[in-house]
DNA sequence: TCTGGGGTCCTAGGACCC
DNA sequence: TCTGGGGTCCTAGGACCC
């Protein structure tokens, strides 16, 4: 199976439309003013050789690039952009598709010769929508994802059992998609710190410090092991949430209410859209200067905005009075269809 | 450095039931 | 007065990904 992987893709989609910045360093996020709360979305590659990265405040990214090209993100060219893409890799021969996100995607293929086929995808995509890809082959979707990203930019890396610990055996944990800072910190606490380390370590004894499903997976991880098979059965959203950074943090119950309204009101939205109900509500507040809070509470399955607004306002009764509000954030949860629920549609576990 | 926004899944602990 | 065992549901929080 192959992954494909789209080379800065939200950086590549502005360079394509505004060719002038090819070379430069571009940064996209937020509204594209480092004066606002907003995180860089991406960076251009001339922009990472700064020490620009995803998730950095924008503040800082300007600060570390003075000359850098700050630009607004804009959803709807990037959905645009995606679409052309997953649409190519689908006309792809024999291709079963899996997206994962907007810029990436497994490919599921039988073929002879994987290197040629991925050869001929990077093509293909080039030609349609003149931005370029990395590809990944591997007999596992771990193995493939990771291979991706020795691939880059605009190659193509084999990772299977064969060479797995040969290539990933000796680096960090972290090194792996699903091992992040935290999990990583803690497996070094138990000795374990590169790939082949913990692809040794029995899984047992990781059950004790992660729990049943996490503490076999992490094992299984560590051995590039897992999913074998593209699975392209459409997604099935749980649900839809919004969230807001103010600028300013709110203060007066006023404004707060207001804020909860329009929040609602978006998240429903998107739930209508899909013609389901909500069954169930999840209410985020950020106080400032940085702590987090949530209210959850399951309600009776509703198709009705005031029933909803009205459990939204009953939700932020818990509010701490007097704090200054930095975020506010809601998640509604619909209810999953019959031939979905029986683990139908993939999930993270399964890989 | 001071931390967005949209998602998913897992775990722990308490309540409740038989 | 020295407190079973299993199951399910719910909530809060954590971790990860793009």
């Amino acid at each position: 199976m192959l992954h494909v992987d789209m080379d800065q893709f939200i950086a590549a989609v502005e360079i394509l439309r505004n060719p002038e910045l090819a070379g430069k360093p571009v940064i996209v996020g937020g509204r594209g003013d480092p004066t606002e709360r907003a995180v860089v979305s991406t960076a251009s590659y001339e922009a990472r050789a700064f020490g620009v990265g995803s998730g950095m405040p924008l503040r800082i990214a300007a600060r570390k690039v003075p000359d850098a090209v700050l630009l607004p993100v804009d959803r709807d060219a990037y959905t645009a952009a995606s679409d052309e893409v997953m649409t190519t890799l689908r006309a792809q021969p024999g291709a079963t598709v899996q997206v994962l996100g907007w810029d990436e995607a497994f490919v599921g293929v039988r073929t002879a010769d994987p290197e040629g086929y991925a050869r001929r995808l990077q093509q293909a995509v080039l030609e349609r929508t003149q931005l370029h890809c990395s590809v990944g082959i591997g007999d596992t979707l771990v193995r493939a994802k990771v291979a991706t990203g020795f691939g880059k930019p605009r190659g193509v890396f084999r990772l299977t059992a064969d060479n797995w610990l040969e290539v990933m055996g000796a680096r960090p944990t972290a090194d792996l998609w699903g091992v992040g800072s935290k999990i990583s910190k803690r497996l070094a606490a138990g000795g374990i710190t590169t790939v082949a380390q913990l692809a040794a370590t029995d899984p047992q004894t990781l059950v004790a410090e992660f729990g049943p499903r996490m503490g076999p997976w992490y094992a299984q991880l560590g051995r590039g092991d897992g999913t074998r098979v593209v699975d392209d059965t459409p997604w099935v959203a749980r649900g839809h949430s919004r969230e807001t950074t103010y600028q300013r943090n709110l203060s007066e119950p006023d404004e707060v209410e207001d804020a909860l309204r329009e929040l609602t009101a978006q998240v429903l939205e998107d739930v209508a859209a899909e013609g389901r109900p909500v069954i169930g509500l999840t209410l985020k507040v950020r106080y400032a200067p940085f702590v987090t809070r949530t209210f959850a509470h399951r309600i009776a399955s509703t198709f009705d905005r005031e029933t909803v607004l009205a459990e939204v306002l009953a939700l932020a009764g818990r509010f701490e009075a007097g704090r200054a509000i930095r975020l506010l954030g809601l998640r509604a949860e619909m209810p999953m269809p019959e031939d979905a629920r029986e683990g139908h549609t993939p999930t993270r576990s399964g890989w």
